[in-house]
DNA sequence: CCTTGACCTTACCATCATGGGAAGCCTTAT
DNA sequence: ATAAGGCTTCCCATGATGGTAAGGTCAAGG
């Protein structure tokens, strides 16, 4: 199989296949005589577990302890449960920041009449930029505001 | 103001305020004979407003058109409540993908006992690799896979 | 046997918003 | 005068992905 095979029987693109092989996440692919990548249905199978997991929200990272986890024959299922949570917790995580985001901008949009006048809560709130308005959330500390979430989009796939 | 006290009376940092200014989202600043950058309060006040609408999850192209409608004093409110909506979908959206792939992992974590020996349902699963596990939802078009949302984190601030 | 088209190779650039660092100048306080 | 700390610009890195360009290869059909 080449590569091009390959993406197509796994769901991983030809230039992810390559990208993975240079960061080391996968070995590097036999050749052809001519240079060409040749995969196996073992490599296959292995690319068909990393778009799994990428599809799952795990970062590349997290993948290579899955990959290495699923090659050890001795692993403890502890292991591999507690990536799985951490997953879980890193996705509510942020999921709770953007539910904030949404309240905020509902009870926002909410108040905006929508219409042609220029008079507009919204843009008011923006204008009033400072971080504790929401008056009723006092003294609750949030935490952990990393997300900036809007537009990372790899885009189809 | 120069940039450091104005960075600390807007809550953006120094570094973005130049990075701001370098795209054209704020206009170049003033500068003091010796170069350094000078802020009026209405300058601070407008990076109040991006940092404002950042911590609401708008991208900074969709900032730029926010901006334009605070400036518009003929504005009409409609404009500004479509890009609140249009903010409002996006978030439902990514928050509706992560939801799901919470629901399998969590479905994963359940059917992992996690303890010392290496026998593990999640392993199974991404191993397996294809995408039509989860037989009950066959024909249920899911459409918008874009999200890879696991490890974008700007970090703190 | 040769052409054509579809594929492969590498290498580089872009994304998006952000941080880090270096090298050098400026300002202020001691 | 000197030291500390802030400012300037410039370059690089992030993470996962796509795009493009220049050139080699393979298979099918003329």
């Amino acid at each position: 199989m080449n590569i091009g095979e390959a993406a197509k029987a796994s769901g991983v693109t030809a230039k992810m296949i390559r990208y993975y092989e240079s960061t080391g996440l996968i070995p590097t692919a036999g050749r052809t005589g001519s240079g060409y990548r040749v995969y196996s249905d073992t490599e296959v199978q292995m690319l068909r577990f990393i778009r799994r997991s990428r599809d799952l929200g795990f970062p590349v990272e997290k993948i290579e302890e899955l990959l290495a986890l699923w090659r050890d024959r001795s692993r403890q299922s502890a292991d591999v449960k507690r990536l799985a949570l951490d997953q879980i917790d890193g996705l509510q995580r942020k999921i709770s920041e953007m539910q904030s985001m949404m309240a905020s901008l509902q009870e926002l949009a909410d108040a905006c009449c929508g219409d042609h006048r220029p008079d507009c809560p919204i843009l008011a709130d923006l204008g009033r930029g400072a971080t504790q308005r929401n008056e009723q959330a006092r003294g609750q500390f949030n935490g952990l505001s990393s997300l900036r979430t809007a537009s990372q989009e790899p885009n189809s796939r």
